[in-house]
DNA sequence: CCCCCGTCTTGATGTTGGTCAATCCGACCG
DNA sequence: CGGTCGGATTGACCAACATCAAGACGGGGG
């Protein structure tokens, strides 16, 4: 209801996906967006909604995770600032398969699947970039399919800390600190192990002299020795 | 170099993706498609390779999976007959990340990314189609993922036993027999188990009166109780 | 008909990682 | 400053599943 401080359109055009619409198209794209404000715990979507939109984080920290009838939770993907969720899930016209919630204030803006589908037709281009961006996310998954079935828990921990949580320019040199942006827990159950045994294999890797840990920073002392640990472990 | 005893665009007409082009368009896009006839044990594509097509299974079975430094492989999905395998990698424009090898002698259809690309520029719902199949590809990617992080090695092989390996319409009525299209080791990889876990949950399935196995059929006595004691073990 | 080879099964034993429960630590708050 | 609260750590114990090593089955070929 306040008047927006926030430039929508100026924000599309930085992200890859809207990156060379012209200022009208995204003017016009920004028209059927929603930007909303959310606070730590709100839930963004949950399982079983019908999916109209996709979502893309401004400022702030999203989880994705789906929940065991036994109330046991799997993150299966965290989402920062500039990065999108739930494209995927918007084509299949199916409802959400997994649940959304914002782990910090954030700011989140959401693009109507109307608007998707008349920028397709307008730009065959814009399909492609989309389509990209979908194989991008399916790559990641079988990365993650991939370290479950082969990797160790503590090799999945090595490599979190190297490649940090997504491929980012970040060479892992000596000294660089990897800040969890979330808690440890979530972490952990995005690694798919316990809280418990996260915490135990970060200290016995910081008993190593390998890494140093300090609250939520993790010191990385010994890319070096961490990588062929991690070869070593297999 | 024999004549084509096989009616490609005929056999594309019956996929999805390509249900609805013109006579002409179908022969169009057969024009660019290589058609395989590769025996037991031939690869398709390894890991690392370039990515210019993608593939669709006519008839035969096909294994997508990764290789461990160690050698160990992680069955990452079977492809059945018209099925198609790839395109999610194709359009990242990178390498294969994984190895596909064909499990029983197969037709394969090769379908150039050359043709798909100019497709999708001449018609905006073929890349809406495009866009739905990996969509689906993405949700069975995340189901998996849900899997290993929830359920027990028991929970998947009943999970596998009652949705067979995907979504058929195949309702879980009793007397039913699911018929595994390959080796129990490689059942056993798709689920991340051992050949000898596997062997072991599912004669203890026998033993409960709830299934039957004879060679690689699997006739299903009872869903009604498979399907509680998977909620029971959770 | 028998042998051989690949697939599957079975048993004994080991290990990774989960569970439960008790602190502990730091941050925020009065 | 003391209290409280959520996250993190630690320890003792345990279970699911892997590993290793024999066999058993079964089918195809000589």
């Amino acid at each position: 209801m306040e008047p927006r401080p926030f430039d929508v359109p100026r924000f599309l055009s930085v992200l890859p996906l809207f990156n060379d619409l012209s200022p009208a198209e995204l003017k016009h794209v920004a028209e059927t967006c929603v930007l909303r404000r959310l606070a730590r715990g709100d839930m963004v979507f949950r399982v079983g909604e019908p999916c109209n939109e996709f979502h893309v984080v401004v400022t702030g920290q999203v989880k994705l995770f789906v929940l065991a009838p036994t109330g046991q939770e799997k993150v299966v993907e965290l989402i920062g600032p500039g990065q999108s969720f739930g494209e995927a899930i918007m084509f299949a016209n199916r409802p959400y398969i997994l649940s959304a919630q914002v782990l910090a204030e954030s700011l989140l803006l959401s693009v109507s699947k109307q608007a998707v589908l008349s920028e397709i037709e307008r730009d065959h281009r814009f399909a492609l970039r989309m389509l990209a961006g979908m194989s991008r996310r399916l790559h990641g998954l079988i990365h993650d399919v991939e370290a479950y079935a082969l990797h160790s828990g503590l090799q999945r921990v090595i490599g979190f800390l190297l490649r940090g949580q997504e491929l980012d320019d970040c060479e892992p040199k000596a000294g660089m600190t990897v800040s969890l942006p979330v808690s440890k827990a979530t972490i952990a159950s995005r690694l798919s192990l316990t809280p418990e045994y996260f915490s135990r294999v970060l200290h016995e890797l910081e008993a190593g002299g390998m890494i140093e840990i300090d609250r939520r920073d993790i010191r990385i002392l010994d890319p070096q020795r961490l990588s062929s640990y991690q070869m070593a472990s297999a």
